[in-house]
DNA sequence: CGAAAAATGGAATAAATATTCCAAAACGCG
DNA sequence: CGCGTTTTGGAATATTTATTCCATTTTTCG
């Protein structure tokens, strides 16, 4: 046998944690059984984890209130080989908060109009404001409405086409992760797959103006028969709004023609994740 | 009697900067006369200000292809002692930018899933963080360079799977309406229309870790066969980096399989209308 | 209580890193 | 072209920082 373990406890016997995320998990692990100064030394430095790309063993160690030693045998203890290696973690990871957003944006408004990354400014912009504007909207009520709907049909048809197609397609990506039983309506070969849709169903159905007369045919298709229909679109006057039993409005700024999806995603992902755990 | 001073003409006089404006002020406005290697400083450091937190002299150095003795010159000119002062400046103001919003998404997740409102919150959370993020650390000149390359292709192909997908129909749709010649491959029937592929074409890849293989073999294909290739990635150590001509990295705030998108859609969005206004 | 094991602190050493200095090269200018 | 001035690269040195080691203390457990 390889007996590869047992009697080891503290050694640092497996690979040192390659990411942030397994840093933080493996620091929750050992963090309990640890002899005093040891524990010190994790609590410090779970609460200052940012912290570790720009100090020295010598201020980290001053700041757990430990000897720079004892610090050296934590850092050896998470698997790293010394502090060396685990610094290098955070600093490749780091990505500072200075050239503050709002400058930022200034600085790269003013690369002339027209050129990439004013461009890049503007949709930036565009998305950060759709998720304000979100945020201050969101219909709580009408969201729960949804994912109950949802999470109580054997299969989700998901149609969204055109610019909502990227909405759709996350969606059913989320979906296929969460095993929740999906079909994505996407038009391919012109075929339309409506007899998919079955009593027990429900259908999530996503566009905006000018809205896509598939889409719209096809909730209205699942309405007519029984099957209750969840929208995703762009006003309350939406021509889903006739359909639809839940209807959650997303407010979009756009830019030019081009809308930024952030608010319509980040409200899709939302839902498809409420009804995934709802599932279980 | 002191005197101090008249024969040192480009002394370290004035006081150094206090704080990172004032530090980048001055780098404005000294840059413009100095001298070929110095030069040479000024614009690394104003391009990757952010890093000088985390590097070494001689990292840095190497990064603007300079000898670090010039690079001590370069900080001993903005005002600083030396090096270390200058670090310090960025060491000290360096605050957190996203500070422990994995902790805070694993909380929501084991704390029972939350309410849809409350997940909904932290997915426009997540979505603001990485467009900040994104405004803060967007490269311009590799963003010039891939339209650029983008602009002079007579058919882009487009390729993303997975997660990476809803970019890319995203993609797909824009360069349609602003009439740029684009081919979405899909994946569609495990058909990999490879042979499409024609000399004068370029390929815009889009991956995240866990890297998608065909995405990655495509992009292979291509370099092999000369065709420049456009990576729209998450990391410059994507494994995307070896054979693209140009390499766009995009900040994203990761929860498991449910990334935002929000950046990585502006960033695409950005490029897509930058390459149609070009062609015209 | 006493022996063995684990943990600890600090001093000694090794390694990495910053900084200075100066000879050589490039440049500006009469 | 040649002289004084500025700029440059690299080797030598100084300083800081990480890492190891071991004697001493504390804990564990029979």
């Amino acid at each position: 046998m390889d007996a590869a373990d047992p009697i080891l406890p503290d050694a640092p016997r497996g690979a040192a944690p390659l990411t942030v995320e397994e840093f933080r998990d493996r620091l929750a692990e050992i963090t309990d059984d640890l002899p005093r100064r040891l524990r010190q030394c994790a609590d410090f430095i779970a609460a200052n984890t940012d912290r570790i790309a720009v100090s020295t063993v010598a201020e980290l160690a001053a700041g757990a209130e430990v000897p720079p030693s004892a610090l050296m045998r934590f850092c050896q203890i998470l698997g790293f080989s010394g502090f060396s290696e685990m610094q290098k973690l955070f600093r490749d990871a780091y990505a500072p908060g200075f050239p503050d957003y709002s400058t930022r944006l200034k600085n790269l408004k003013n690369g002339g109009a027209g050129s990439p990354s004013a461009l890049l400014g503007e949709f930036i912009e565009a998305g950060r404001l759709s998720l304000e504007a979100l945020a201050k909207s969101a219909d709580e009520a009408a969201l729960a409405h949804a994912v109950q709907v949802l999470s109580g049909a054997a299969t989700v048809h998901v149609v969204g086409l055109r610019r909502a197609f990227p909405v759709a397609t996350y969606l059913a990506y989320v979906f296929e992760k969460m095993s929740v039983p999906a079909m994505l309506h996407d038009g391919v070969g012109k075929l339309d797959h409506r007899f998919a849709l079955r009593p027990g169903d429900a259908v999530l159905a996503i566009t905006f103006a000018p809205y896509s007369e598939e889409t719209i045919a096809l909730a209205q298709d699942a309405h007519d028969r029984g099957l209750p229909v969840v929208a995703l679109t762009d006003r309350l006057t939406s021509p889903l709004a006739r359909t639809a039993d839940a209807i959650l409005t997303v407010p979009e700024v756009d830019f030019g023609a081009f809308r930024s999806l952030s608010a319509t995603i980040a409200m899709a992902i939302a839902l498809a994740v409420a009804v995934g755990s709802a599932r279980d």
